[in-house]
DNA sequence: GATTTTAAATTGTGAAATACAAGTTAATAA
DNA sequence: TTATTAACTTGTATTTCACAATTTAAAATC
């Protein structure tokens, strides 16, 4: 891995700083984790920059993937512990848009954070990673 | 603005989802505003990024810029408050690095997170806006 | 007021990343 | 054996980025 700098802003934008990392790790928080989820995305990701990136992000360690024991031609990814530490920034980047855009989200956006305001940022992001540790275990 | 999903995750990478652009935010945290203090950053942008970026910023509403009164030539950059909001992402974006790769990091970065252990996230973010808002109104 | 300096910006060219469409592979299902 | 389908590859066009050189315009110097 080459990096621009020695600075922990660039390091980590020299991993994930491109249009596409960042939506396939929302997309494994919101429960898509296959080849095919992440082409229904809304954003329509390519097929070869998919894989591209899928292959990145294991290099890089945040994401790994298994086999679907009756289909074994389905990978199944999901999010390392590194790859869960991200959570923190694609919520800071939700709640920049939702306060900075003026702009009608999906609604899957709009309830995944309307606990927010409740709970509070730091709650919400605890208890979304629990969340996904715990279904991982399933 | 041509936004490719209504995701607030997407959304913001559509305006600051590239190499460069969330670093000229990060120097106009560390104090770094013209031109040429952008040109000398460790990352080495190209000078037509980074006119091609600034104009961008300010188009986006989140940066803007005062001339210099006594070089008038000199354009000052500042940080709107909708670029002020960008600092969580960017002290998340640190915690990740910090936590996550094991790299020497530059003494500034070092230096500037050294409060986080003591007084928490929450509160270094905070202290980081109200000093750089503190700045610019001298 | 002509010349030099310098911050900001532009231009040109090659390389890399991305977009889009079509085709391939290999495991499973019929 | 032949579909079917998840994952992946290939080819080409477009866009973005890197790198080097040059231009512009305001300020400073002579």
């Amino acid at each position: 891995m080459h990096f621009r700098s020695t600075c922990p802003v660039s390091n980590i934008l020299d991993i994930v700083g491109d249009k596409w990392s960042l939506l396939i790790i929302r997309d494994l928080f919101i429960g898509r984790n296959t080849y095919s989820d992440f082409l229904e995305s809304p954003e329509q990701i390519s097929t070869n920059i998919l894989v591209d990136r899928l292959k990145k992000l294991v290099q890089f360690g945040l994401i790994e993937f298994t086999r679907n024991e009756q289909d074994k031609k389905i990978k199944h990814y999901n999010l390392t512990s590194k790859g869960v530490d991200l959570y923190p920034i694609l919520a800071e980047m939700a709640v920049w848009s939702r306060k900075n855009l003026d702009v009608e989200f999906h609604p899957l956006s709009v309830e995944m954070f309307n606990d927010v305001d409740e709970i509070g940022l730091e709650k919400h992001i605890s208890n979304t990673i629990e969340g996904y540790k715990k279904q991982l275990n399933k």
